[in-house]
DNA sequence: TTGTAGGCGTTATCAT
DNA sequence: ATGATAACGCCTACAA
């Protein structure tokens, strides 16, 4: 059955059920005002007629899209596509629908996508900064047309905008105490671009930890990258040849502990004997490497989930003044890559 | 710099260079029949206005949206986020954005979806099925529009469309030949969804080694399940626990191939000596796991790009029958967890 | 409870 | 090279 005539649209189903496009229009959604009758053989006829809204038609005259953006730097890391599905998850249940783009950590990428996500009119965004964006000015837009936005994971601080984000500093802190417990004492950190706050934070609790704890912190033991598997593996390289190489590591993210983690043995030095490896987010490879990886768990889906319903909030509620900050608690999660002590 | 007034149409930047809003709609799009001069003057107030063009009142008039839907099962996968990359990055080229869905692997959620996807007016479709979707009555609608669509991997045998996939059979017959060769004989084989084709063919293939081989096939030792981590462990306890129990996994993907390696090591049963294992699709856990997995590596970016490329192929040149099957080739990617000869 | 009519912002057609 | 005008499909005051 080829039927490539035209689209239904509700005139055709005003026609076939014998009454006006206005009230399909409003059966369809059912408004109060139309009959259970009218209702039931409109959607009756829209069902056997092949009929479904034409959304573009709809978000053009409604200015409602019923689409959320959701801006992040890639969807290929465990973090990020379980965040998304939480984002999801609050978004279905609201009846929406999720516009993902991606900006591969460019800044220049993400500055097409947020005016792309304001072109097609999208009802709020949600957004995690790519690694080198520096300024906000893509996102005035928004602001400027009371479209509501959350940033999560990476913020910008200088923004009044809502933000969730973990205690980068608490959990960088924790995870450096945790290996000067178990007795190492000169230890390197593996840091991300140094404008992006979340790697800030951490390289801050590092330090901190350190400091509370009598040791010195060494500029040659500090690396920045974008933590990616071949600069863990060339850093870990590096720090093992100096004089007086670091005996653990406190890397910002598990990509780059892994391949520390790998290049050790392939170096045939023990972990955590020799060297004591920690990471951050608890991706699946952390508990599936071996030595299993040491390192910090924070609830991704959860994040999505609390992003979503912020924004959700504020459009519900536009009167609210929409600049706090949520902090969610992280976990050291102590796996064999640290475990110096039984 | 608050602007909540109005958004900026073409009617202001009509007004604004003293154009009608016609010229300005085609100086925006470098219409050839505009000039030079006007078609500068109309940008540049564009610029200042903070004009950004509506996309649902663009897809409404012109039946465009330049948008593309790609469905999925889940993102949080590594060969489907990469899928979509390569995706991607063709339909970007071609000045598309993609349009991402998941069904969970569920029948009832991908139908959903697909009927957001028509709404949504998308001007093509790639489709990766649902675990258990058996109908695909959701897709006439497309057919029925002349709206281009390209399965990819999970593809539906039984339908009149552009196909993309691996060669499933072959792979899996290398992967168990290879064990055969490595000298098991009582190779177990994890298997999916049995109406899903792609583990059809791997069983298949499976099974047509066996006996090109003269081994005889063994229903005791082929499990059918959703192949997730814990379905992995499970499976490898009962299959060990037999009184006569496997010496070799075959399974039809990597991460309850990973679950058989930490199930095995976790009883102290060495792998490959006891326990050959290979898996399927070279996740990064594969090569991660100690010891390391044998599995079957597919381009997963590749296939994204070829299915978006014949989705445009067929945009520009509706003429064309559509009905044909890409075979991609797959590698066997020998590492530690089947290698028990030297 | 239902119908009428105008308009959302853009583009296609026809005219100049 | 540019303008006038209608139409895309839907929604929503306002009217009945």
């Amino acid at each position: 059955m080829k039927n490539r005539t035209k689209q239904v649209t509700i005139y055709d189903i005003a026609k076939s059920v014998q009454v006006s496009p206005a009230t399909v229009s409003r059966a369809l959604k059912d408004h109060y005002s139309i009959s259970q009758e009218t209702t039931q053989n409109v959607k009756r006829a829209a069902k056997e007629m092949g009929y479904f809204p034409n959304s573009p038609a709809s978000s053009l005259r409604s200015k409602k899209t019923n689409t959320i953006g959701v801006m992040v730097s890639r969807i290929n890391r465990p973090f990020m596509s379980t965040f998304i599905s939480g984002v999801e998850a609050v978004a279905n249940e609201k009846g929406c629908h999720v516009f993902i783009s991606q900006s591969e950590d460019k800044a220049e990428k993400e500055i097409e996508n947020a005016h792309a996500m304001f072109s097609a009119r999208v009802d709020g965004l949600i957004v995690s900064l790519a690694m080198d964006s520096r300024s906000y000015k893509h996102f005035d837009v928004f602001r400027n047309n009371d479209i509501p936005m959350v940033f999560a994971d990476r913020v910008p601080l200088d923004l009044e905008v809502n933000k969730i984000m973990i205690d980068n500093f608490q959990a960088a802190y924790n995870a450096t105490e945790h290996l000067i417990l178990q007795g190492c004492k000169r230890i390197a950190h593996f840091s991300g671009a140094a404008h992006r706050n979340i790697y800030k934070q951490r390289k801050k609790g590092y330090l901190a930890a350190l400091k509370n704890h009598g040791l010195l912190a060494d500029d040659t033991l500090i690396t920045n990258s974008n933590l990616g598997a071949n600069e863990g593996w060339e850093m870990t390289k590096k720090l093992l040849n100096l004089a007086s190489p670091p005996d653990a590591i406190f890397s910002a993210n598990d990509t780059a502990a892994v391949s520390a983690i790998r290049y050790a043995k392939s170096m045939g030095i023990s972990v955590p004997e020799k060297l004591a490896v920690v990471g951050f987010n608890d991706d699946p490879l952390a508990s599936i490497i071996s030595p299993s990886l040491t390192t910090i768990a924070h609830p991704a889906f959860e994040i999505g989930r609390m992003a979503a319903a912020q924004l959700f909030e504020q459009k519900e509620n536009s009167a609210l003044v929409s600049s706090k900050t949520t902090v969610v608690k992280t976990q050291l999660v102590i796996r064999e890559s640290s475990m110096r002590q039984g």
